[in-house]
DNA sequence: GTCTATAAGGAGATAGAC
DNA sequence: GTCTATCTCCTTATAGAC
């Protein structure tokens, strides 16, 4: 049995990914996890806490922050496979159901005032793009691709298949045909930076 | 002086792009335009018929539908310039003070029941894709670029451009550097694309 | 930690005077 | 077409019993 804050945390993570923040109230989650509202108090000092709790166990979590291992070296000897894994890794993880959640209410509450947290969907993309950034620099330096921009060619590796993800995600389609879409986008990508 | 509708209207647009519908009430319109709230329901029968006489007034614009006309398909014979064009057009259609609210409000607006507009991200895209296949589909049968799926092109082209306007959307930055990244995707993009 | 009770105000919407 | 007045319900949040 998990403890009571978790059960708020996770029951308003899919609330306010469902109606929003302003449209998801503290009965909604106090009736979704079977308690009064007044319980909800015992652990979060106010509705907005509860948001900024969830913004900030998703936020910081430094996937840009990456070591080159001799493993990770030896896999991007290989680009086109790579970018091809990559592409379906990024988008099996952005699919899955917490992140999904968490995705639709940084579109959904982008516009509460929180001085704490500016966290946006360009902070969120910005760890990822870190992380490619990386990738396309070492293998630039490798000569594995040819010399651009590492940072033109995160923002074109991934804008593709995170907005057919956000198009996928706005409409409520789980199932998306990712893996035709992604081997046209690793194609096209490929045939545009290699040597 | 404009007619009290279109001032609602107006009034709505800019509130629920700012606050979300659910963050924005009748009473902060009423508000707006100076009356009060049983004014509004002279013009408009519930909030929600507001919600959905915006999404109307924005989509079904048919940039999809365009014709092929003489001066159209001179201006793609110069495919490099075209895109460049294409892409400084877009940026700032996009970025005008009325689409970014509308923007806004596609993506805070999701969650709201509606029977009658399922209208969507992808439909709001749509439209612009369509167009760019057209061009496209024209570009490869006079051979000015290598053979490849339109729609695709359409994705590749756009997604980078429209990524980088909601990032800024959602930070609330006006001013875009558009130059400078319409340029650098386009160079990117001919280069993939060029016989 | 959870409950009941309650405060204090905001929500969407309507009736009827002017 | 706009107003005042009002309805009914929902909102976040707190006090205090158990």
């Amino acid at each position: 049995m998990k403890d009571t804050k978790t059960e708020i945390f996770n029951a308003a993570l899919t609330l306010f990914s469902e109606k929003s923040y302003h449209g998801a109230s503290i009965r909604d989650i106090a009736k979704k996890i079977g308690k009064r509202e007044s319980s909800i108090y015992n652990h979060f000092s106010s509705k907005e806490e509860i948001l900024t709790d969830i913004i900030s166990n998703f936020s910081n979590r430094n996937f840009g922050k990456i070591i080159l291992t001799d493993e990770l070296i030896n896999q991007i000897s290989k680009p086109e496979k790579f970018f091809s894994n990559l592409g379906m890794n990024l988008m099996g993880f952005w699919n899955s159901d917490k992140e999904r959640m968490f995705i639709k209410i940084l579109f959904y509450s982008n516009n509460i005032d929180s001085k704490e947290y500016e966290y946006s969907l360009s902070n969120y993309l910005d760890d990822f793009k870190k992380f490619t950034s990386i990738i396309f620099d070492e293998m630039i330096k490798h000569k594995y691709i040819l010399k651009n921009d590492s940072k033109l060619l995160s923002n074109e590796f991934i804008s593709f298949l995170f907005l057919h993800f956000i198009e996928s995600l706005l409409q409520n389609k789980t199932n998306l045909e990712i893996k035709e879409f992604v081997k046209a986008h690793v194609a096209f990508f490929w045939n545009a930076i290699k040597r």
